[in-house]
DNA sequence: ACCTGAACACCGTTCAAGT
DNA sequence: ACCTGAACACCGTTCAAGT
């Protein structure tokens, strides 16, 4: 058995990235980090992939994968299919807040992105949408869903404070502003959270099943 | 006539932002670049600004207010005040790329932030939502103009492409995906156009205004 | 073909020092 | 109070060189 010819692959550098956001979630993955967790000089990344855009690409296609696209395809309802996957993949988001940039820095145009695109798709299709308004409806909820995310990203506490603090702190603030802002404290210092998200993503969906006629 | 205490100041500061995105609109400005365009050291800036999360936010504020809340507050029909204030924003954003990663890198909560909101409930109330629903769809707005904006951005054409060359290259390259992205590859193709933002946007406030019931 | 050494041109941020 | 000099600990990327 002769020894490999090659010590890595793209594969072995996307595990890297994870195993970086395992430890330090918050943190974006750099390429001098990847690297040094594989035991290996910055540039030698450069043999696999053309550049940090390229990379983070092929990070976003991972985490679109993690996020299940498979169940988008059918078995249950069409509505809790999109709403599924949708949640599904903001969480997985969220729980690596470091990778959300990663979703604005080029194009989202490989196979999961496809895939996904054409089980959002079926569903909408199969709620009762024309195939161009199912294309426009399918990717309404691709922005929806990551600009939810990256917003509620941006909004992370720090490591010293909790959550609920930060929302009781946003709640006061809410409360002394103007008047319709403060008689709806308590729901606006919730905006990001998945609740919310969830509302927004289903109204979406409402508008878009109404505009069938 | 004694010299100035002070050669600087936020608002300064915030035009030099404003200078180097007028100059090159798709380069994100540093704090270095920043400094460099005022004729003064880089460390200067923590004078007036704890850091670089800090002169984002400042600048978000001043985009938000470039974009006209004030025409939110009244004037004309409720729904065109939103959508209107909506696609400004977005307009505004996109004429300026380098700037959309600001929108995602703290929490949102300035003066002219509250006041976009405090306008958005004001549309939604006349519109007939109840408070509470009426400051999630707000939010919903904000979210969906937001994640947009920064998906239009990742998908700018590099300065060597036109923006015609790309469309028709996606366009061609989802012809030959699946088969229901292949049947809407010409709509599909443009998903980061304005008018699918309007049309998500207007999907979106059906979908709210349909939870009156 | 794959990886390294060394360098380049950047970043944000700090701290002590000058005025 | 404001600004600087100098440094620190980073970035992504390149290019010639080694194996």
């Amino acid at each position: 058995m002769k020894g490999p010819k090659r010590s890595l692959d793209v594969s072995k550098i996307v595990n890297a990235v994870m195993e970086l956001l395992d430890e330090e979630p918050a943190a974006a993955p750099t390429l001098r980090g990847v690297a040094a967790r594989l035991g290996v000089r910055p540039n030698t990344l450069y043999t696999y992939v053309p550049d940090r855009v390229a990379l983070e690409g092929v990070v976003v296609e991972h985490l679109l994968e993690l996020a299940g696209p498979a169940a988008l395809a059918g078995g249950t309802p069409w509505r809790e299919r999109i709403t599924g996957y949708a949640l599904r993949l903001r969480a997985e988001l969220l729980s690596r807040p470091g990778v959300v940039p990663f979703f604005f820095s080029g194009p989202m145009n490989g196979p999961n992105a496809v895939m996904v695109g054409e089980g959002l798709l079926a569903a909408f299709t199969e709620g009762g949408l024309r195939p161009d308004d199912a294309a426009r409806a399918a990717y309404a909820v691709i922005v929806h869903v990551l600009g939810s995310a990256a917003l509620a990203a941006a909004d992370l506490p720090g490591p010293g404070t909790s959550e609920a603090e930060t929302l009781e702190a946003r709640r006061t603030a809410l409360a002394a502003g103007p008047p319709l802002t403060a008689a709806t404290a308590a729901t606006a210092a919730a905006w990001n959270s998945p609740e919310q998200a969830e509302w927004g993503i289903n109204r979406l969906i409402d508008g878009c099943v109404r505009s069938l006629r």
